[in-house]
This record gives structure tokens, sequence and C-alpha cells, in this order.
DNA sequence: CGTAACCTTGATTAAGATCAATTCTCGTGG
DNA sequence: CCACGAGAATTGATCTTAATCAAGGTTACG
């Protein structure tokens, strides 16, 4: 692996050769291995990541021990950037922590981190990666935002809305076959429910003939049906 | 009303009187009745707002009509920032449009519109906006996170925990006072329930002699206990 | 081929939404 | 100053959803 792994990662794009040598030698890079942490939302911030192989999900914890997954992150993305961005406003505070925990979903999952003063360091000679780093923000918000409305709505609704949004990242045509990248665990976790709960909506879904499941393996088999359930 | 109002305005807190007249300029004024809409999710996106005086909320709408509420907006404060910086990525794309509904809280809520076009020009002589609106848009990604850890509780963790937060704001002691700064019906939609069960809950609330309700006014008697039910 | 992790199924319970009346509050006009 | 009426808030009875508790079953992997 070398710095042209960085050229992938949308945020450094526009950075010529010298820049991502200059960048890359002053990065970590780290593995992990599946359900490893890689922090928690108590410990002290030291900068954000770029997943480069693998797959992280970045949760919640609630005080009675139920996780709630908010995002899950993929290679050549980047994760944990808010604390950067505050800390750029107040110099010097360095008190802040990690605003959630995440942990690898698969085993040797490569990371990148950068560090807040490598970061700023960057930023004050390629001003132009500001504009890249608020539009990624301007889509975790969004995303969020979507999630938030997801998240009211009954169970069958989110795991249709998901169903459809997971077809649409793949080639889609009629009967589609969608490959779970997650867990059913994680999955319930993310739709901000639990185990046995997807598990019955899988069922019903299937005895409705909507899909048929098979592992991770989803078969989409009457999508109109699955749109009608999640915008009703 | 002139141009200096917008150096209350974080993100224009640095622009000199010059800077801030030719922004003003070119900004639109409006003025909202309470309960006016200020835009749909569907409406093609212009720009995005201040508010200079007033109170406006943001929401969503769910397909069986139910509202909820992802902000509360006061003066000096943006919203709908989100389309333009993804704008920003895809030039030309005019087919954004706002990510939610917003509409004005009080009578004579005064806004400032920025169209997109007036910012990024204002951006390109002004780089230095961008870390603000970085750490701006870091700040809502903060807000959300946290929102989404709260509603995926139950509804009296969720209103125990605003009453909290709306009494940090003040000048906190023992037994304080808060007063509400938006109606019931708003605050039942901003936790994620109906009128119904926030009035049963505050009631609860009162049985047990942890606050004391007079119309929008919230007497807090045991903020130990509220402390309890939140973080447990 | 055994065991741990993952997933499914059933019975029960609890939280909160829904439906249906009231009651309260406050601004307006007589 | 009082009476009216509309919108806001409350209360009660019922119903629905999904969490909880408790076993089983499956799968994958060493």
């Amino acid at each position: 692996m070398d710095s042209s792994i960085l050229k992938n990662v949308h945020l450094f794009s526009d950075l010529n050769e010298d820049e991502l040598d200059k960048l890359y030698s002053r990065c970590d890079i780290k593995t992990f291995n599946k359900g490893e942490i890689i922090f928690f939302d108590t410990e002290p911030y030291q900068g954000f990541y770029i997943v480069i192989e693998g797959g992280v999900k970045i949760f919640k914890i609630s005080k009675d021990g139920r996780e709630h997954i908010l995002y899950f992150i993929y290679p050549f993305n980047t994760f944990a950037e808010v604390p950067l961005l505050e800390q750029y406003e107040k110099i010097k505070k360095d008190e802040f922590s990690y605003p959630a925990n995440s942990m690898a979903m698969e085993e040797n999952t490569k990371l990148i981190l950068i560090r807040s003063s490598v970061f700023y360091n960057f930023v004050e000679k390629n001003s132009h990666i500001c504009f890249k780093m608020l539009s990624s923000l301007a889509k975790k918000l969004r995303h969020l935002n979507s999630h938030i409305e997801t998240i009211t709505q009954d169970v069958p609704k989110r795991l249709a809305k998901y169903i459809l949004s997971e077809d649409k990242k793949s080639t889609a045509k009629q009967n589609s076959l969608i490959e779970l990248s997650i867990s059913k665990h994680d999955l319930a976790s993310y739709l901000g429910t639990i185990d046995e709960t997807l598990s019955r909506v899988l069922k019903k879904f299937q005895d409705d003939k909507l899909i048929e499941v098979k592992g991770k393996k989803i078969l989409i088999k009457d999508k109109q049906a699955l749109i009608k359930i999640s915008s009703f």
C-alpha cells in the first residue's frame, strides 16, 4: 500500500503526487479485527479516520445497553470529522471526545488515522479541501435527516425502505437479488429494533411473497408492494 | 434594519462594513406570520435562510400525516444550507430541493434569504467563511446525533432530557423555572410523540413532584430525579 | 463433528398511539 | 366587562406494535 491509495478518497482527489506523499507519510495506518473497538465516545479526540479495507459501524449505546447504529462506513469514506471541525473554532481546547462509538465489522479492517494537527496543516496549504469537506458533511446531514424520518415509522416501513435503498445501489431490474453487507443483528440495530422483531418482519414479508430470504441474500419478488409499504 | 444586523451571524462575524453592505444589498428580506410555510421539501432550492426575528421549525411529514420536528431555529442562526453545499460539487445541477419543510412559529418572523449564487460569489472572495460554515455544520451533525439517541429512548426519558437541556440554557440554580419557547404541540412533535402522551407524562412528572407546570412555565422541583430518569 | 455465534419462533407484557369526549384559555366583539 | 367560540390541552378507554423473556434451531468454522 502506498500514498496513491489516498487518491480514492474524495477529500484528497485533487491533490498531486507530492502532496499525497507528504500527507501519507504523516498518517497512521491501523488494522482492526472484526468486533474490535476503534474508539469509544468517551475517548479524547485524536483525529478522523478513513476506511481503506473492510467496514466500520458507528453507534451509540443507551444506558440500558441497547446499541443504535447511525452509519456504516465503507472503503474510501471518512468518519469522525465532527470534533475536528468544532475544534477549529475553539483553538487549543483539547477536551473534545468522539461523538459516538465505532467498531470494525470485518476481519482485517484497514484504517488511516489523520490527526487533527496534520489536517489543519494541510488545509492551510490546500484550502480547496474545505469545500470537499463541506459537501461530505452536507451528505452526512442529509443521511441523518432521512434516518430520523425512517426510525419514527414502524418497523415494516423501515425495513422496506432499507431493502429498496440497497436495491437502488445495485443494478436495478425487476426481480433483483441483493446481498446484505451486514449481519442481521447490525441491520436490526440500524433500523432501531431488535433481532427478534427483524426476524419476524422478514418472515412476514416472505409469507406475503414480497421477498425471499436465504442467509444474507434477499430476492425482491414484488417491488411495487415494497414501495407501497415503505411510503404509506 | 441595516447591514449591521449581519454582524450577529456567526458566519459573517469577521466581515468588514463594506463587505457586509455588499452582501446585505444582495439579500432578500422576508416576513412570515405564525403558521406560514417558508418552504416545503418538494420545492426547488433557492438558497439558505437566516432568522433575524421570531423562530422557525424544521420538520418532516410522514405519509400518514404526522409531523416530526428536527430543529428549532432562532435569531442569527441559519437553516437549509445542506443543498447549497451539495450543489457546490455538482455544478449546474439545479434540481435540488429543500431537505425538509419549514414554518414560522411566531408572528412577524423575519428572515434573510441568501441565494446560492450570492453565497458562492461571496465565498470566493472570503474563503475563511468556509471554516465557519464547517463548524456550523459540524454542530448540526452533533445535534442530530444526539437527537437520534434521544428519540430511540422512551418518552419520559426524552422529556426529562429536554427539560434539563432547557434548564442548562437558563441561569441554573436549584429550583429553576423555565419557560417553553414553543407550544406543547411542537414539543410533542420534537420529542417524536403526540400531544396526549406528552400531556400524560407531564402530569406524571407533576404527580411525582418532579416539576410544576403552569401554561408554558415549568418549575423544576427535583432536578436530581429528572437527571436520574434521563440517564437510566 | 462439536461448539459457539447467529437466527428464528412462541408466549407474554408494556409503552404509547388512537379514538372520543371534555375542559381550559384566551382573544374578539358585543 | 362579559360572553362567545376556536384552538390548545387534558382525560379516559381501547387497541396496536414491538420489546421482553425463554427456548429451540441453523450455520459456519476450527
